[in-house]
DNA sequence: TATTGTTATACTCTATAACTATA
DNA sequence: TATAGTTATAGAGTATAACAATA
């Protein structure tokens, strides 16, 4: 599903430039014709919503490009930072992510050796996730590169205070929508 | 690319309940033990963004589902009934939509009996897309039931000058950032 | 040559059912 | 029985290459 596309591959994650929605010239008119009208679109808050999200994975994406981390892969490396000896389950319940979904996932984490599965000795279905050292000197990177580099590029567009309010709606309509 | 997961299939559109992030309880524990540290994830713009968007698309299909439209299906439709006689490219473009991925959405409104793609006589490569009767009384319903039980539910939780502030806010970032 | 719509294709994300090994 | 991790699978969304018809 989607009100529209753009996106960035995961296999070309390096850095990639995105197609987007046309953007208009300020005459509002484009080469060929006149442009389009994007009507109560424009006033959508679901439509400029996604839009905004993809731009902002995208330029997550960019800033991330030297460690080659994911806004999912960020979010799971974080929350196992904060929250070691946790299993499988935990994790991607708090994040949302199906657990079928989550195997893959930490497969690749696991084979970049930034985390490791253990069995748990308490109950021996459950794996036990835990950071490495790379790992936790990989999140410690990650976590300096998107307040630097992302997270002070959309302050800086919006303002301080424009963005805590952001913040704080945004969190209000995950939660309380 | 994802945070974490959590939308709608198209399949299932009638109405689904969605399953989403663990919410915690007041005391901050959950059932089994000590809650998850969600740490910088609920400062970070991205995360929250993403999971208002999921909740904003999932209430939108709620709200849509007498008339079966995804966001996408409403943002093409919308479109066509400001600006008809555009042809697949000015639509797709537009919407950020790649035009190889436009043509099976328009197969499904067209065989709805939504709209009509003709051969234009100045252009006879290209396809001029036009909303049929049927489709012209269908987004009319649509708006209506956008504004009445999607945006007025989220106006009603923001109050309006936080809504139009967050208007704003998204716009900015998905033409500026 | 270039563009429009199209087909084919591939990769990602998401969801569900069902298996296994444990409990 | 129920739960944790897993496998298999299917449906969406998105991206690119290439073709036929037309310009």
């Amino acid at each position: 599903m989607k009100f529209f596309g753009s996106s960035v591959s995961k296999t070309t994650l390096k850095t990639a430039s995105l197609p987007q929605a046309k953007t208009l010239d300020p005459t509002g008119y484009d080469e060929e014709g006149a442009a389009l009208q994007m009507g109560e679109l424009s006033e959508l808050l679901g439509y400029v919503l996604k839009r905004a999200q993809l731009k902002i994975f995208d330029d997550f994406l960019r800033c991330m490009a030297p460690l080659q981390l994911t806004p999912a892969q960020f979010s799971v490396l974080l929350l196992l930072d904060r929250n070691p000896g946790r299993n499988q389950t935990e994790i991607a319940t708090t994040l949302g992510i199906q657990r079928p979904n989550f195997v893959a996932m930490l497969d690749g984490l696991e084979s970049r050796d930034l985390l490791t599965r253990m069995r748990s000795p308490s109950d021996r279905r459950s794996h036990v996730l835990m950071l490495t050292d790379k790992g936790r000197a990989t999140i410690a990177r990650a976590k300096k590169l998107v307040a630097t580099r992302h997270e002070a590029r959309l302050i800086e567009l919006l303002g301080p205070d424009e963005h805590k309010a952001l913040l704080g709606m945004m969190t209000k309509i995950a939660t309380e929508f």
